[in-house]
RNA sequence: GCGCGCAUAGCUCAGUUGGUUAGAGCGUCACAUUGACAUUGUGAAGGUCCGUGGUUCGAAUCCACGUGCGCGCACCA
């Protein structure tokens, strides 16, 4: 016998313990499942891992519930499921976060009062707690884990891995060290990628001016400061104005500074463009800084005057004037210096756009410096192939043209775009001058690490090692700069599976089946996963990637802690549960857009989850009992109906879900269980009895395709059947149809039924009333079919029913009680109402509204049957049902007319 | 500058290869309700599918142009 069951479903009380026992069945480790060597199919995914950074928020809801939606349901198709579960240590977001905390709690510069080791600690310290916190979110958020498995981008294992990576690529001659023009961030002190930078738009002067009185070429700039680097300028070759001054060089005093300037000439430079001549700062932008290696090629040097220290403040190199400014001071003096010697020629206002850190915010200077970089366009030896052609083959033809191997992107757009960005694609800078991450495996003797680092010329004088573990011999100093935190989470989906030992994990369940994430990620993560994986183990890191939107708020606006619009996704679930917050982020949302949460939407999901609880509790209080019911009979047309409405439920559903489309899927369910499992079948069996068996049948197979939406409700319901857990159930099969003719037969009678309430409804009759209504039909079979079920007309429509077979003549005399009397028709079925008092000038409007409105579609119809072109081109199947349509509407009609002429008498 | 996305009911969104009188949820209005559920039921109202032109027998759907919003990339001297 069922247990007691709650009016209402109250998550709270059960949800902890009902993931508790998940746990303790151990089924979210594959090899514990049920008949686990039977599942041959395998479907494995590897969780995202959160940013260790502090709490899970509404964007992770999105995502674990895309993800545990999919892991369930391939579990309940019976496959071998893995689901991964991890952390990431989040290297720049982690330590920015940490030092933020420490500045706010008064210290000035947390890296030089506390040291490496003091400031790794207290980052290490948060980093734990918030993993901690993280972890429990992910349980509450009832992501179905394999906790065995647990991993962390920064614990021994991943460092292995990364280390081991680093070194083949190092040996392959894919990674390098080299000196050129870097992102630098003077707040974080340290490189980025370009990935990394957010570009902002501001207003900024461009000033125009010439270096010197001699000087004869004028140039623009919006960074006056930087021009004490400079050492060329260049102008187009085919530039007549400046042409007789390339090759030649001037020496100026400019701004407290020694410059030594050459004239070059460059296709990049753009006559049209302001002067049409260009200072050149090899120094401090990676343009010019690229005009300098061609300068060099070409064996015609150019200078490079590194201008800006890594402190943001003006170099001793930059001249007395402005040495030791910063960039900000400088520029004003040197402006101010222009002005004085009447250099500066013009001031305009214009709008310009700044790269600036995602993590400090602060705007990136150019600096040049020696740096660790991925080659991303060298032939890899032995492989005949570069990283970026594996790249683009991973998501065309399939690495190494195996279409087996080939990453499909839904929504498909977003291939395109990242296929533009392979195409665009730079050398990757790895290496970081933050302390919180993985520590390049490279070591130096006779020269310092970090004066190598900020050394202007190179590394040469210095031994250098690369490897897994530290070199044996005195002397060795390893490289305190860490690794770009992509550079462990890219290698994600096959370092958790124990590369780069051979495990029987990695040869399981890699590639893995199935990746979802957010487009923002798509360069940083996406792309460099495929990077990675395609490098180290040959294979693509996972055969589907689903890109989802951003989770905004309900006026559209991205949450964020600077709007304070966030919502904590521990409380939505402690107030409406789980599996409401789940059905309500799946719902409307399309793959690659953005979506939005409001209240309204959690509440009518919970409203969802608790109608099915009260259904399964309507069903468990009128039934002997909880059982399985094995295999079930439909008796009356309503069984019919109801059976093969639940096979297409379960068809439909499971191909969306195949499709990816999870809005769709919970709408089809929500469809079927509410209108017409709840709301006609429940209500039926009320009526008709008996049905006992298939309500079991049908609510036991219907809590599992409710599963992956709703894992708690169900696996709480489920308890009731004695069927083991639900969380390992068994997909239902589609097991009946439905004939056209039992399908017409029942939507008949429901439009009877809803023409019978509406008829009373639109008379003011009180619901409660009890009219006489009478049916007829010309046709036996449908009297027979009407008679069958007349205690449904009775029942669900609230009347005395009378059905006899008629003709149309015979029905205007028949009703004989009351006064009024009111008709309608729903096919070859009419329908009299009597009643008391009928309100006749709403009938009569009603009713030549209704005539005008048929009119009107007669006359479409008919001008399109009589349109020739159409009768000659479209296909005989869409003619054939635009004829019935049109027999359909006269019929209708005369109905219509019929119910007009009926009204007057 | 190049590219992408979005524009459908008051709100949030569906609408699968062009083929009913364009749908859902929420909200609104009316009615009901002691026996699964007020976290409920029944019914109704509500749309120039952003605009213009084109292709087609037929366009919310395909094409072109335009408008508005959002985003990516590049430029950023």
């Amino acid at each position: 016998m069922a247990k007691e069951m709650q009016k209402a479903y109250e998550p709270r009380l059960v949800e902890d313990e009902i993931y508790d026992s998940w746990l303790k069945s151990g089924y979210f480790t594959p090899e514990n499942l049920p008949n686990a060597a039977e599942r041959k199919e395998v479907f494995s995914v590897v969780m995202p891992p959160p940013n260790v950074t502090g709490v899970l928020h509404l964007g992770h809801a999105l995502e674990h519930s895309l993800m545990d939606a999919m892991v369930r349901y391939q579990r309940l198709l019976g496959k071998k499921v893995l689901l991964v579960p991890g952390t990431d240590h989040a290297a720049i977001a982690t330590q920015a976060k940490v030092e933020k905390k420490l500045m706010a709690e008064g210290m000035k510069n947390p890296r030089q009062e506390l040291g490496r080791e003091a400031l790794l600690e207290k980052i290490r310290e948060f980093a734990e707690s918030s993993k901690a916190t993280i972890l429990n979110q992910v349980k509450k958020m009832g992501t179905s884990a394999d906790w065995s498995r647990l991993a962390y981008t920064f614990d021994n294992d991943r460092n292995a891995a990364v280390n081991e990576l680093f070194t083949r690529m190092y040996n392959d001659g894919l990674i390098y060290r080299g000196f050129r023009v870097v992102n630098w961030s003077v707040k974080g002190q340290s490189t980025c990628s370009d990935d990394e930078i957010v570009t902002i738009e501001r207003e900024a002067t461009l000033y125009t001016f010439t270096y010197g009185k001699d000087f004869p070429i004028s140039i623009s700039t919006t960074r006056p400061e930087t021009k004490v680097g400079d050492t060329a300028v260049a102008v187009h070759p085919a530039d007549d104005r400046y042409k007789e001054f390339v090759g030649k060089t001037f020496d100026v005093e400019f701004a407290g500074s020694k410059l030594s300037i050459k004239v070059i000439a460059s296709d990049e430079v753009d006559p049209e463009f302001g002067t049409g001549a260009l200072g050149v700062t090899p120094a401090h932008s990676a343009i010019d800084f690229g005009m300098y290696e061609v300068q060099k090629a070409k064996q015609d040097v150019i200078e490079i005057k590194q201008v800006i220290g890594i402190d943001g403040k003006m170099t001793v190199q930059a001249g007395s004037m402005v040495a030791g400014m910063t960039v900000e001071a400088a520029r004003e003096a040197v402006v101010a210096w222009l002005k004085e010697h009447n250099l500066l020629e013009k001031e305009e206002v214009v709008p310009q756009n700044v790269g600036t850190s995602d993590r400090y915010g602060d705007v990136i200077e150019a600096i040049p410096m020696t740096q660790w970089w991925l080659d991303v366009n060298k032939e890899i030896p032995g492989r005949g192939k570069t990283l970026r052609d594996f790249m683009r083959e991973a998501v065309t033809t399939g690495l190494n043209g195996n279409i087996d191997q080939k990453v499909t992107i839904t929504p498909d757009r977003f291939t395109k775009l990242y296929l533009d960005r392979i195409e665009n694609l730079r050398d990757w800078c790895l290496s970081r001058q933050i302390w919180w991450g993985h520590r390049i495996p490279a070591w130096y003797r006779n020269v310092i690490a970090s004066e190598a680092k900020q050394s202007t010329s190179g590394d040469e004088n210095m031994e250098l090692y690369v490897g897994t573990v530290a070199p044996e011999g005195e002397g060795w100093t390893q490289d305190e700069d860490t690794l770009d935190t992509w550079f462990s989470s890219g290698s994600w989906t096959f370092s958790t599976l124990g590369w780069p030992k051979n495990t029987a994990d990695l040869e399981t369940y890699h590639p893995t089946s199935w990746m979802q994430m957010g487009y923002e990620i798509l360069y940083l993560w996406l792309m460099r996963m495929i990077l990675m994986s395609t490098y180290a183990v040959n294979q693509i890191p996972f055969k589907d990637a689903y890109i989802h939107g951003i989770l905004r708020d309900k006026d559209g606006k991205k949450f964020s802690k600077s709007s304070g619009n966030g919502i904590d996704p521990i409380e939505v679930i402690n107030e409406y549960g789980c599996d409401a917050l789940r059905i309500s982020v799946l719902s409307g949302i399309t793959p690659g857009n953005d979506s939005r949460y409001y209240t309204e939407k959690v509440e009518s999901a919970r409203n969802l989850v608790n109608k099915l609880w009260n259904i399964s509790r309507f069903i468990f209080t009128t039934s002997s009992g909880a059982r399985y019911v094995e295999s079930v009979m439909p008796k009356t047309l309503a069984d019919k109906w109801i059976l093969a409405r639940f096979s297409e439920t379960t068809q439909k559903v499971g191909m969306l879900m195949d499709r990816y489309d999870f809005s769709l899927a919970i709408e089809v369910l929500r469809d079927f269980t509410w209108n017409d499992f709840a709301d006609w079948y429940l209500e039926i069996a009320k009526i008709e009895k008996g049905k006992e068996d298939i309500l079991l049948y049908i609510l036991q197979r219907l809590l599992v395709l409710w599963h992956p939406f709703a894992p708690f409700v169900t696996e709480e319901i489920y308890k009731n059947f004695d069927s083991g857990m639900i969380v390992v159930a068994e997909w239902p099969k589609v097991a009946h149809e439905l004939s056209s003719e039992d399908a017409d037969a029942f939507e008949r009678i429901q439009e009877i039924v809803i023409m019978i309430r509406n008829m009373k409804s639109e008379q003011k009759l009180p619901a409660s009333g009890i009219p006489a209504v009478s049916i007829f039909s010309e046709s036996q079979n449908r009297v027979d079919l009407l008679l069958s079920v007349k205690p449904l007309f009775e029942r669900l429509g609230r009347c005395d029913i009378r059905v006899e077979k008629a003709s149309a003549g015979e029905m205007l005399s028949v009703p004989e009680v009351g006064v009024g009397v009111v008709s309608r028709q729903v096919g070859d079925v009419s329908i009299y109402m009597a009643l008391g008092e009928v309100d006749f000038d709403k009938e009569k409007t009603r009713l030549s509204k209704e005539i005008v409105e048929c009119e009107k579609f007669i006359a479409m119809q008919e001008s399109k049957l009589a349109n020739e072109d159409f009768v000659k081109r479209a296909p005989e199947k869409v003619i054939g049902v635009e004829r019935q349509k049109l027999s359909d509407l006269q019929e209708k009609y005369g109905a219509l007319k019929k119910e007009q002429e009926a009204l007057v008498s």
